[in-house]
DNA sequence: CGCTCCCATGAGAGCGCTCTCATGAGATTC
DNA sequence: GAATCTCATGAGAGCGCTCTCATGGGAGCG
């Protein structure tokens, strides 16, 4: 092609190192910001370097250092759900933002099958990343051992079902975040209330519902009115009819996702409850849509931007050699809009 | 570390070789599928490759080929437009969905700033990737400049406002998608019609607008009745304000995004005016959050996720030697739901 | 004035892989 | 049966960088 016709080849060390006048390895000291370099040698190897436009090749130099400077996201999820749910792309964009001005680099693995998922292993541990983050896993997600047992530095996004010691992660305080949700529809004076839970599979599921349950049996009362459904709004508007055809009285529900609560208040407004008045709602995750919805979502806001920067500091110094810290929990907070 | 512990240092071709006593261009050979391999001994070099686990180092072999399986992801836009747009995280996770099975790795670049950027330039030019994917390019923005004279092979996401030639990108055909939706307006009898104009800086912006005035000039009209906003759903809401109190009488707007649409849709509200009783609503992307405004966004579908394939594809093509194509510009359609 | 010590610098050995070229055994030809 | 060809295989030279170790000149010491 027209490598041949420019001529000039992209200049290397040695180039740099001829032209400077100096060896190959006192260049690499400038670059490394070694502080045994003379200033006057320094100096002519940085204009030398200006002069050619030289850039390190990061290959040669991961090669030599065996390490890439660069960390992988792997997110496990079925297409249709990863983009209508608006989670995975603010995890991605939080990650890339709280790795600005690290030198270290995003690499987006996505993972959809088992296929997929044993050549991911291999992927990783090929020495193309120094660790992973992994968003949105399932309970029986074999990764996580994987990645531990091959010693990779490896920071989870929720907690794994089953507890893996040394295993770090970063949860958001979902048990807690429930039982604010439940506790605001009491506070309001709701009394028949209901939820409609998550998969169970899934601890944002399991925790979201213990804590429902928790802070509705604190309040002396049985928590026995529950549908399902499976964090799709779809399955939220069914729940909700179920809930309402089984319960016609209730007066209150919480929503263990915003998806799932906008089908909610769209089976309330087919069955002609209003909301709040007849049946508040509350929602959880305080997606972006939750303050358009009529009318605006009462939820749990998760704070997705400070789970993404946290585990990507929990990475870069596990990486940096740390020892593997503590699994760090977030609060969360209410949000109170209209609908409760 | 514990790696001194473990013992065993993780196999290479050489280790594999000798286990299956064979040179270690011969194990090259089968691992990259060269037909002049033996049988037998291919079968020798794959179990032993079974047995060792051995997975082959990427950044070995990028150093010796000069190419590294993986692109570039590149996006500059300030944060919150980001968070709040879910346009990004679309073209993200397409991105990668098509990547899948290809064996090429995206890697996220966020440059927020000219300082990241000319730090991006560098980042680029020293071959850690073989292309790169521009996402939401200003109009000013020198990058595609830059990788196009650096022979980086690039593909850039929308039309870039000055021409290059030799540039390929891949655009969505906004004038199209905008003569659609005043030509709604105009098909559902509305002939007092305004826009709600995105900014003029971008080519999204500026297209959209051409596209409706084509519409309502083809129709025999003016097309005056002009708004301006910033893509933000506040900005749209100011804008329909203004509309309002300027043109009382107005009975149908196109609003060039749907963010700002939801903001009309909110103003209208205030105002007292029914949608679309009284003032017929179009926007522009059909996010996922149109469907769920009351009543629902009737909008110009954006084709996001075959832009990121088409996108991805032309760069894989690009890399792969074959000459820069023409651009692709991808047809948009209207897709009616309550509000117009 | 001779000795040791310090520190800037250079030489060179890898890091793990690909690829060219040489080699030699077996197949093919007349 | 000798010459030619074919093709699997091996040897070895890089790819561009880092890092250890050797070197030698100048400062510091007695």
């Amino acid at each position: 092609m027209s490598e041949v016709t420019t001529g000039r080849r992209k200049p290397t060390l040695d180039t740099v190192a001829a032209e400077a006048g100096v060896s190959r390895a006192t260049v690499s000291r400038v670059i490394n910001g070694s502080p045994r370099v003379s200033p006057e040698v320094k100096d002519a190897v940085e204009s030398a370097i200006g002069r050619l436009g030289y850039v390190p090749n990061r290959a040669a130099r991961s090669l030599a250092m065996r390490r890439t400077d660069s960390i992988a996201l792997v997110m496990r999820e079925p297409d249709a759900t990863v983009l209508a749910d608006p989670y995975l792309g603010n995890i991605i964009i939080a990650t890339s933002q709280a790795l600005v001005g690290t030198g270290v680099q995003l690499v987006l693995v996505n993972a959809r099958n088992d296929a997929e998922h044993s050549r991911l292993a291999d992927y990783v541990r090929s020495g193309h990343v120094d660790g992973v983050l992994l968003a949105s896993m399932h309970d029986d997600d074999p990764l996580p051992r994987l990645l531990l047992d091959a010693g990779i530095p490896t920071v989870v996004g929720g907690r794994p079902q089953r507890h893996m010691p040394g295993l770090s992660y970063v949860d958001v305080d979902n048990v807690g975040g429930a039982q604010l949700a439940a506790e605001h529809l009491l506070a309001r004076g709701r009394r028949r209330i209901a939820t409609i839970a998550g998969p169970q599979d899934m601890t944002a599921g399991a925790d979201r519902l213990t804590g429902y349950q928790r802070a509705v049996a604190a309040a002396g009362r049985k928590a026995d009115r529950v549908a399902h459904g499976d964090f799709t709004r779809e399955s939220g508007e069914q729940a909700m009819a179920t809930l309402l055809s089984r319960h016609p009285d209730l007066d209150g529900v919480f929503v263990a996702n915003d998806l799932m609560a906008m089908g909610a208040l769209r089976a309330l407004r087919a069955a002609g409850r209003a909301v709040p008045a007849d049946v508040a709602v509350v929602g959880y995750d305080d997606i972006e849509m939750a303050r358009h919805t009529e009318p605006p979502l009462t939820t749990i806001h998760q704070p997705v931007i400070d789970q993404a920067r946290t585990m990507t500091e929990l990475l870069l110094t596990q990486i940096g050699g740390d020892p593997v810290g503590e699994p760090v929990v977030l609060p969360t907070e209410l949000v109170e809009r209209g609908s409760a």
